[in-house]
DNA sequence: ACCGTAACCTTGCGTAGCAAGACTTGCAAT
DNA sequence: ATTGCAAGTCTTGCTACGCAAGGTTACGGT
């Protein structure tokens, strides 16, 4: 209950760079990025992910691909762009500067 | 530009808790925790922290108390809650968990 | 024909940070 | 006295995002 309402606000603004990140070691689909996300605790649902890949997708940081060679209904692979590995490396920055700074307020907190 | 829009949304979830953290210390008044959040890049402007402020008062996180014995207007100190110590520590858990996905996240994208 | 399931997407909602600025109070200089 | 300034608190309007729930398409099994 309250861990989960912690965790959604927590989830603000991560997750699209840790889509960046799945992406950067090849293309994947919308359900595997999800299944994958959902494992890590980095999503609640579908419903987070699919704006999400639409959003990423007009602002030109992943391309996307569909495959219907396989059997069942046809799957859009996403594959990062340029502009989206430098957008990675961006948050790369913020994400530790903000990190530590957390961390050094929980730890003198103790 | 783009950071500045990373950050916001970095931001979201985390500050509530940083408050907690620093009234764990002993207790602070508004501009006194606006001027350590926004040197340590937690917040962008007092417009994120009196309506935080106001929240976790009515949610009973924290206990205010007006001090008018100095010289200067009034100030509104503010003083961790036992259920404010509780969430704490909620969120000290939720939060390692959170980072270290997004730090092995990062690690294996390099 | 029917159902299950994988896969994709949409709608409506609540929440939270932010920029900008309004309002109040005390103090200091003219 | 009056003006100006700075410290302090709070409000308004905006935007963005995660989420739950549900809807859609395609295939395979019975």
């Amino acid at each position: 209950m309250t861990e989960e309402r912690i965790a959604t606000n927590l989830r603000k603004g991560v997750l699209e760079y840790c889509v960046l990140a799945l992406l950067s070691h090849g293309e994947k689909y919308g359900l595997e990025l999800a299944d994958d996300l959902t494992t890590r605790g980095l999503i609640a649902s579908e419903g987070s992910l699919y704006p999400l890949l639409a959003r990423m997708r007009e602002n030109g940081l992943v391309e996307p691909r569909w495959d219907a060679s396989g059997t069942g209904r046809p799957r859009r692979y996403y594959a990062i762009t340029d502009d989206g590995t430098d957008q990675l490396k961006a948050f790369a920055q913020v994400w530790t500067s903000l990190a530590a700074e957390v961390n050094a307020l929980l730890e003198g907190s103790r």
